[in-house]
DNA sequence: GTCTATACAGCGATAGAC
DNA sequence: GTCTATCGCTGTATAGAC
């Protein structure tokens, strides 16, 4: 059950990765956390906006500390862009093959939260062109965004077929299209 | 202005790609259209749910006369997958680079729409198979895929980037690596 | 901190006149 | 066919007791 506001966001994000931060009412936030009003207005002060920004703060600062920073690391560029690929896998399959930056990079939360969709993006490519500059591509910043929009793409299809398959395999091919 | 039903699924599909179905109001719907409540329950009496589908018919209906058909034409292979990816460059450049099944397949609509969804998806990979495996290519259905799949994803980062160029340019990198 | 009650605006949908 | 008025509900946010 969620004890504190960490917890909450925790369960704020897999809220509104199943139903979409406008339809996630504060009326089903109360029941899926057990908080009531009350302390959801403490936690959070300035509503649902409070809300979406925590999150969005949370998932990106993981994937600063998780994939971005691993791949700027020493060591084989290819093994460091294999971890990227197993860790965003596991992080989207276990997360309804919802990423809600792009979600919002979809939708109308783009205006309101623009800035940081951009730098969640920005910083993967920037964060991947790294060890594809090493591992002697060219033109490693485009093949870095055609690898993330490919990842982003794998997960509309997977939804849109209902076939969580779909964003392995489709994951194991961009693999194998930059490192062999 | 809003003459009779083909003109407003078309002012329709214009605000859903704005604004998203479910943000979509009914009031702001009567204002973009000039229509007034009457009218639009006259001319859809479901309601909103009647809305999407005969948006999501129109498009899908769209796209089977001007891409899928001419994919499965008379003619060389490599010319039909340029023609389509000029038309659906074209079209979602001149639609804020949203495509509505793809909205729909991330976000909450997936479940109520996912038939059409599917299909419009499955169809359209489908129809890039059949020249793709006139012109050779192994695994012509995992490549039509990842055609299908990269173009949802550069959606995605174009509209997260506020770039239009690299949605074009994505597009083009795409083409290259299928028809060289 | 957490609860309950409530304010108040907006929603989709419907009714009935014309 | 189109208009206006209105219903019933749900949305977010707030107030005040404890």
């Amino acid at each position: 059950m969620v004890r504190d506001r960490a917890d909450a966001i925790l369960a704020l994000a897999e809220m509104f990765r199943t139903y979409g931060f406008e339809s996630a009412s504060l009326a089903t936030i109360e029941k899926h956390t057990g908080l009531g009003r009350g302390s959801l207005y403490h936690f959070f002060p300035g509503g649902k906006n409070d809300m979406a920004r925590a999150v969005l703060d949370e998932v990106g600062a993981w994937f600063a500390r998780e994939v971005y920073a691993p791949l700027r690391e020493d060591g084989p560029p290819a093994a460091r862009i294999e971890a990227m690929f197993t860790a965003t896998g596991a992080y989207f399959r276990s997360r309804h093959l919802v990423c809600l930056f792009g979600a919002m990079a979809i939708g109308r939360e783009r205006e309101r939260f623009g800035d940081e969709i951009r730098g969640y993006f920005r910083d993967w490519i920037d964060a991947l062109t790294v060890p594809l500059e090493q591992s002697g591509a060219r033109e490693a910043g485009l093949l870095a965004t055609d690898v993330v929009g490919g990842i982003q793409g794998a997960l509309v299809l997977a939804r849109a077929l209902h076939d969580d398959d779909l964003f392995t395999r489709s994951l194991d091919r961009l693999q194998a299209q930059v490192i062999g």
